[in-house]
DNA sequence: CTGTCATATGACGCAGTTGTCATATAAGCT
DNA sequence: AGCTTATATGACAACTGCGTCATATGACAG
């Protein structure tokens, strides 16, 4: 038997708000960044040279979406990627764009 | 070897532009629709109820990204869903949403 | 080759999202 | 306690994305 998924009408807002907390440059960035091993706000907004304030409303969003976890180490505040989700994610993604879309490497905004 | 996956900086803007095609409660509707089969313009915004120059312009940005193809049949033109991406993207936030997300159930905009 | 049906295009205004700034909280240290 | 370091919050302006309107294209029938 073909297994049908389908969604219903309140989950098709719910994953268009999921791919809209990954529909960012910074967010994918911090994502990305994470695959290595958990890593500090401070650390964070070095690596990829964005603000702090800019580093932290981001993550706020990421784990309000539970794509990562936060934790408190010392003095600073350790986040963590949700591996389960984000790493096959980013794989299709990854997949995808090179196989389909690779007009997505060369734009900068969608157009329609 | 633990297989390393990071994206380039080029990749992180491209996977960003694609997740913002499915940030969009009317195209992941779209997506969701053409799971059954494929379907016309037509069909597409009566189904879901939207104008027909919106289904229009979400068809496009959702085949400019590679997640549908069209082909003319007749007087109408046909949208498949590009299935090798979609259902695997689809079922993965699907369970990610169940899981770790729930309250995306209950909002309307994601919390920063 | 004209009319009609199916879909696409482009401009536009509103609404939502983003980064920045200024400020607040919170933990550790002395 | 007060100071410092680390992170979070909230307001705001700029930008972007979205649906709608009016119009254009394109294919088929007669």
């Amino acid at each position: 038997m073909s297994q049908q998924l389908i969604l219903r009408k309140t989950d098709v807002t719910a994953v268009s708000l999921l791919f809209n907390a990954l529909s960012n440059d910074c967010r994918i960035g911090i994502l990305n960044l994470l695959r290595n091993s958990p890593k500090n706000v401070g650390e964070i907004s070095e690596a990829l040279k964005i603000s702090q304030t800019t580093a932290s409303h981001n993550l706020k969003c990421l784990a309000f979406c539970g794509l990562v976890t936060s934790q408190r180490v010392g003095k600073t505040i350790e986040y963590t990627l949700n591996r389960e989700t984000v790493e096959p994610i980013l794989r299709i993604a990854d997949k995808h764009i090179s196989k389909y879309a690779i007009n997505l490497r060369t734009c900068k905004t969608l157009e329609r």
